[in-house]
DNA sequence: GCGACGAGACGTCACGAATC
DNA sequence: GATTCGTGACGTCTCGTCGC
């Protein structure tokens, strides 16, 4: 009589872990809500922005309004020393350069993701004291235009996937939400902001691909796992018909 | 030798689930 | 609610094989 081998003895059989026994469809749409303020999307911009970034994939860079004969792109380091800095309470770093560009950091995200440049320009002001500031958008899909009143300060309205930013004239109480850095540049400068994204960012990144390697490798010592456990029940399957042969044979030769 | 092709490994992104 | 983790999907690269 054959001996079955079952791979339960050696334990990896009983190993088999069923990781994830549906594969559930992933869609990929981001929904879109109406905000009466300024809003961007979250999950457009970073693929977008990753193609706009040429040759150093995973260096975060801010694609500002360029003239016609600059061209060249500008990245964190070297875009417009910001007059002012303010830091939310969610931690999100506003800074609005003299140039009237308005650089938002999202340090919870990564740095493609989280980083939006508005312009502000003074034409065609339909109210007076107003400042239109043109929201380039990465999508190509041509600017929008938003009215701020007066001048400079950016308010965070809402979070989530839809992250909405309110422009405000300073008042001496401020809006819920905005902590004023004491002297403006003092909290960090552009250079340290963009260093601690890009800090954050590869940190993600080394982590997430940490994760992926031993996902791919546990993934693999599954599908190990079943191939053993086929081969192990095919081999019991085997055996099975061969003893149930061997007792077939054995009742005919009683019965005759 | 060389291009085409498939397989496997890898990095990254996106997103849901789990955890804090 | 924010952060972290796990994983599917996608694109890219490398390597081996095959036909020419």
């Amino acid at each position: 009589m054959e001996t079955v081998v079952d791979s339960q003895q050696d334990g990896s059989a009983s190993d088999c872990v069923t990781d994830r026994e549906a594969i559930q469809n992933q869609s990929t749409h981001s929904p879109v809500s109406t905000v009466t303020q300024i809003h961007y999307l979250h999950s457009v911009p970073r693929k977008i922005l990753n193609e706009l970034s040429s040759d150093t994939p995973g260096v975060p860079k801010i694609e500002e309004e360029k003239s016609e004969e600059e061209v060249t792109p500008s990245n964190i380091a070297t875009m417009a020393v910001p007059t002012s800095i303010y830091q939310t309470s969610t931690g999100q770093y506003i800074a609005i350069a003299q140039g009237g560009a308005i650089q938002i950091a999202n340090p919870g995200s990564d740095g493609v993701q989280g980083l939006q440049t508005f312009t502000m320009t003074n034409s065609g002001t339909p109210q007076p004291g107003a400042t239109i500031v043109q929201y380039a958008t990465q999508s190509g899909d041509g600017t929008q235009q938003f009215f701020v009143p007066g001048s400079q300060v950016v308010v965070q309205a809402a979070t989530g996937d839809m992250p909405t930013y309110q422009i405000r004239t300073p008042t001496s109480s401020l809006p819920q939400g905005v902590v004023m850095a004491a002297s403006p540049g003092s909290l960090h400068s552009p250079q340290q902001l963009a260093d601690e994204v890009t800090r954050k960012r590869e940190h993600r990144l080394m982590k997430n691909r940490e994760a992926a390697r031993e996902c791919r490798k546990k993934k693999k010592e599954y599908v190990k796992c079943l191939e053993n456990r086929v081969a192990v029940l095919e081999n019991q399957n085997k055996t099975l018909i061969e003893e149930l042969k061997a007792l077939k044979d054995l009742y005919c030769h009683k019965t005759e």
